[in-house]
DNA sequence: TCTGGGGTCCTAGGACCC
DNA sequence: TCTGGGGTCCTAGGACCC
């Protein structure tokens, strides 16, 4: 999807489209907009429907944030003066101070977001869900799927996300995932690229290690030490020499990559491993100073995973905790407990018995619990039951 | 000017078992 | 006196992605 958190904005706030925009810097919820609305501009009754007059110097602006957040998403207005996503707030507003900010509306994002992927998978089945705003799918069986290489059936599948959603999306078509994550990037926004093994060297090598999907900045670091750059660059090693540098595993991948090789299937169904809930104190807080506010804390975080483990259906059995210091190091440990649970009070508990192995000496910024090896709570009970079944009389 | 929140997968060492 | 070769599970950290 293009600018997608900005785009669904602009469904309510058409006068905001084509000025520089972030997305970020807490939730909001609506309704407390319109509080403030009928608060600061009392000359008329403000409801939700009126969200598209809300005058344009209505909104805060970037110049006046104060905080720890990050950009989710910046419009493409903003995107000329060098601020994009997961750069800090403070930072971009120094660079774009007249930028108007909107704290994220996650509900909204998720609304649009299952809307676009049962439009596309009302068109084409095989869908690999790859987060809030991206899809993998699967062409081969569709019919029409190869007309044109592809663009027809692409063209189809913007036109009906349009006049479903009024959203924008860009749609690359190669012969794999790797290939068409890239492709997809080729044409934004509203563009379609299409991709064939025969345009590797021409439109995939001339581009930078990074645009790889799995090239970090890590791995683009390494790469640029041993003074390659470029993909091109990447797929004239040796598949020995990559191995040798960045091991046997990752290594081979990088020169399969390179060369624009990749097996992996469309998955269209998975379950999910872990769930957490973490949070970034306003101001860094000490486990012995501030025992008591860190303690509120760690019971809402526990509570909240309780609550979307039992919302979504499941029970874990490995409880663990993260700690981000101020110097932005992570610590995490975590206990696997016999007993599968979703239960607030337990996490709670084994989580705190996790704080317990971790150094508390220093200040904190971020404090996180965490909940996996999740099986479906419904399954555990069905496993349950067979156990009990076991123990009755064989005759009976 | 500091740097969110929610995830997945991989690696590596150690415990433990057969 | 010198100690194999699997395999699984657990834990901690880290890279990467949306």
């Amino acid at each position: 999807m293009d600018a997608f958190y900005a785009s669904v904005e602009w469904l309510r706030y058409p006068q905001l489209k084509g000025l520089p925009m972030v997305i970020g810097g807490g939730r909001r919820r609506e309704d407390e907009l319109i509080a403030r609305l009928n608060t600061e501009r009392p000359e008329r009754s403000w409801t939700a429907a009126d969200l598209a007059d809300i005058p344009v110097d209505f909104f805060p602006l970037l110049r006046d944030y104060v905080g720890r957040g990050v950009i989710t998403t910046a419009s493409y207005a903003a995107r000329p003066f060098g601020i994009g996503s997961a750069m800090g707030l403070m930072k971009a507003a120094r660079l774009c101070p007249q930028a108007i900010l909107l704290p994220a509306d996650f509900d909204e994002y998720r609304r649009c977001s299952r809307a676009f992927k049962q439009v596309i998978q009302g068109i084409a089945p095989v869908m690999e869900d790859r987060g809030i705003d991206e899809v993998y799918i699967d062409f081969t069986h569709v019919p029409g799927g190869q007309r044109e290489g592809g663009r027809v059936l692409a063209r189809l599948i913007q036109k009906s996300i349009f006049q479903a959603t009024g959203l924008t999306c860009s749609i690359g078509v190669a012969p794999n995932k790797l290939l068409a994550k890239m492709a997809s990037e080729f044409n934004k926004p509203n563009g379609i690229s299409i991709v064939h093994e025969a345009n590797l060297q021409t439109l995939i090598w001339p581009l930078p290690c990074r645009k790889i999907n799995g090239i970090g900045p890590k791995a683009d670091a390494k790469l640029q030490a041993h003074g390659i750059t470029t993909i091109g660059e990447l797929a004239a090693r040796e598949r020995s020499w990559l191995v040798e540098h960045f091991g046997r595993s990752y290594g081979a991948w990088l020169h399969d990559a390179a060369h624009g090789r990749d097996e992996r299937p469309v998955v269209t169904e998975s379950e999910p491993v872990s769930m957490s809930r973490e949070t970034t104190f306003d101001r860094d807080l000490h486990a012995v100073h501030d025992k008591a506010e860190l303690g509120a804390i760690f019971t809402r975080l526990a509570e909240q995973v309780a609550a979307d483990l039992q919302r979504k259906g499941y029970v874990g059995k490995t409880i663990g905790i993260k700690l981000r210091y101020t110097d932005f190091k992570i610590a995490t440990r975590d206990t696997t407990v016999a007993e599968h649970t979703n239960d607030a009070r337990r996490i709670r508990q084994v989580a705190g018995q996790c704080l317990k192995r971790v150094p508390l000496d220093r200040r904190l910024r971020l404090l996180g619990v965490r909940v996996g090896s999740l099986v479906k709570a419904a399954e555990l009970a069905g496993a349950k039951s067979s156990e009990e079944d076991l123990d009755l009389p064989l005759f009976q």
